[in-house]
DNA sequence: TGAATTTAGTTGACTTGGAAAGCAAATTCA
DNA sequence: TGAATTTGCTTTCCAAGTCAACTAAATTCA
């Protein structure tokens, strides 16, 4: 039976933007308490992992468009979160550091994303969580 | 071998959004040269399903909050796609309805979106987007 | 009935995002 | 070498989204 209440029920695009922004809203809600943006946390992610980062290859890994990441990081250095540091090879090139308080206020957002990440995969057979990821993965 | 290079790629929600990003920006390209949101397609294809829906139903199957829908909406009816009528049996409620210009805007704009969702498509082995569709729609 | 509450949608103040232009460092090549 | 081009990031201007407050219609119930 192919009941379809929603037009748009067919299309991939339209099935990822639902998943996503259901996803996206209940992630949101939970890292307001912490008074953090999603995407604040994605570029403390990336900071962490320790590899320098430009702020063009920072902006990929966090899905931002430079712009949008120029004005995060203006936000996260006025609360203190990160600081501006100038390439030395390259002097056009922004290296973005973690300060002291960034650091803790990630380890401490990072509990909260990764308990969503745990509820949402509950909503899943054992294996269909890795599965999804993995077909997620192949898109573009 | 996991030789995961950016931090982030263990989350389902990351891998979510990224997928959600690539996909919005090759149909957003692809609409604007159409002069259209692809917000504003989606409420088309609701109207166009023929129940008479009230702005709240059409905010959740079109994916918007309500404040963003009504300003949506203003654009549209500027742009004569649309025209909002009050409900008879509730005065509070609007239904909307497509002009005959948003109607054929519509039809143009549903054949970029499905050469766009076909495109994507393709991009999984046969059941492979079926599955991935399904997966989707489990979530919340 | 009619005062109090709930519901539907919109508005306003503020924040964020995008496109295109701008600036300065690096690179190319004549 | 030094003028022209490219590259990396930011800024500006404008479009769009959020949250919270607001208006008006409908419903509840004393």
């Amino acid at each position: 039976m192919t009941t379809e209440l929603n037009p748009l029920g067919n299309h991939l695009s339209y099935a990822l933007a639902a998943a996503h922004r259901a996803v996206t809203q209940l992630l949101t809600v939970r890292l307001k308490k912490q008074g953090i943006q999603i995407e604040a946390w994605r570029v403390m992610e990336c900071l962490d992992a320790g590899t320098k980062l430009s702020m063009g290859e920072l902006a990929k890994q966090a899905l931002l468009n430079p712009p949008a990441l120029s004005k995060l990081v203006d936000r996260m250095v006025s609360d203190g979160l990160v600081h501006r540091q100038i390439a030395t090879a390259d002097q056009r090139q922004i290296n973005l550091l973690l300060t002291n308080l960034g650091r803790r206020r990630m380890l401490q957002v990072r509990q909260d994303v990764e308990e969503e990440d745990r509820a949402l995969a509950e909503q899943f057979d054992t294996k269909d969580g890795a599965l999804l990821m993995q077909l997620l993965s192949q898109i573009s």
